[in-house]
DNA sequence: ATCCAGGCTACACAGGCGTATAGTCAATTG
DNA sequence: CAATTGACTATACGCCTGTGTAGCCTGGAT
């Protein structure tokens, strides 16, 4: 995604401004980052962010837009069957998000980027379309529940990234750590973690009592 | 959790101040949340918090503490085979986890609780070493980075969970929204995205080309 | 040449925040 | 009883923040 050139507008001030914002907000989240700190790495000053974006939330607004964008671009690239058997979905969805995976995580955490997260959703939706027939019984749930709970989980590893690095013991910016992270991923994509017959009979469990939290003395 | 009954220590002030801390950084995050208004909610007033915390930041590592604790508290439930066939590990996991649910969401993206996840990452390694043995084929990679990149896909709904609840439709505070997550997540766990035959391609893909990310202008 | 819209800056302002200080009151201790 | 400790409050301080305003400078249109 990202050598396809940045946009016309961009290489303007109000671009290099989106980039700061998009680095200030991924490295210290909305809150702390501010707006003089962001104009001095975008080489402007503090007014002319005002200028262009009006506000700090209007700024964090255009900051997801522009995301939505990007998440959109790669949208189409899939659909448009460019990259299908080349990459698996996981590993290309990592990697389009690379530049942004900081930014992404906060505004996902703080509630924001709702349609990033179901642009993905729709996505796995499609993959899961796609690849259900090869399984051999029916699903117990719906389509979109799964979608939804596996964006979650494609999601966990950008998100919780720097925790999964220190408890693996890598580094995942270098391409040992990343070659690592998607060898592990791949052995857990390709493993049930439960038997379907241990499933199943959680799965009953879950039907008998009442799904809320048991009471404990 | 919470009926397991409150510290000796609890019922105090400086309990109060923790719980009301932990809700507010929970709901809000950490810069958002103000002493002053942790202290209404906790009936103090603000100096108090001062007071027993001595900063904001101790306050918060206060509040890290005290989930580890409980966090610890239900590592030595597990580990005494108290619920080994009762529950699925990670249906206990988000029961357990669930009055801390968005204050660890948002510690966890903050960078902090680091404890929390090593900890959630020894009991997933503990249950590899439990089930690797019923696996058909070797493992690709170490047991440790497993179980690091699953305790962050089990967490990933409860960072998450907000969006997965909107994607899925459900209100997962419901007793229905919780039985459909819990049995989205048992067909998830019990079924395999990716044939062993398609993640041995994609090993081999990953082994070939150089993993690094395209540079960008 | 004139004008002027818009990118851009410098500076000022008000509010909210964490923090610090001084002091009150009740219980404990000698 | 006197003294000390610690929980607790009220109030103030200083800083940093987002925001507002006034003005400068450049380039293109008239």
């Amino acid at each position: 995604m990202s050598p396809t050139g940045p946009d016309p507008e961009d290489l303007t001030a109000r671009a290099r401004i989106r980039d700061a914002a998009m680095r200030h907000f991924g490295e210290y989240g909305y809150e702390r980052a501010t707006i003089r700190g962001i104009a001095e790495s975008a080489g402007v000053s503090s007014g002319l962010v005002r200028h262009h974006f009006g506000s700090k939330q209007a700024l964090r607004e255009a900051c997801d837009a522009h995301l939505i964008k990007q998440i959109r671009r790669l949208n189409d690239d899939v659909r448009s069957g460019r990259m299908l058997h080349q990459d698996n979905p996981i590993a290309t969805t990592n990697a389009a998000l690379g530049p942004y995976r900081r930014y992404l995580a906060h505004a996902l955490v703080a509630g924001s980027a709702e349609a990033v997260f179901d642009q993905l959703v729709e996505l796995a939706e499609e993959w899961f379309a796609e690849n259900d027939p090869r399984r051999p019984d029916a699903p117990q749930v719906g389509r979109r529940a799964r979608a939804a709970a596996f964006t979650a989980m494609a999601l966990s590893t950008a998100v919780l990234r720097d925790h999964v690095a220190r408890a693996m013991g890598v580094d995942l910016d270098t391409p040992e750590g990343e070659l690592l992270l998607a060898r592990t991923l791949l052995d857990l994509y390709s493993h049930p973690v439960l038997g379907t017959d241990e499933a199943a009979e959680y799965t009953a469990a879950l039907g008998k009592l009442p799904p809320g939290r048991p009471a404990r003395p």
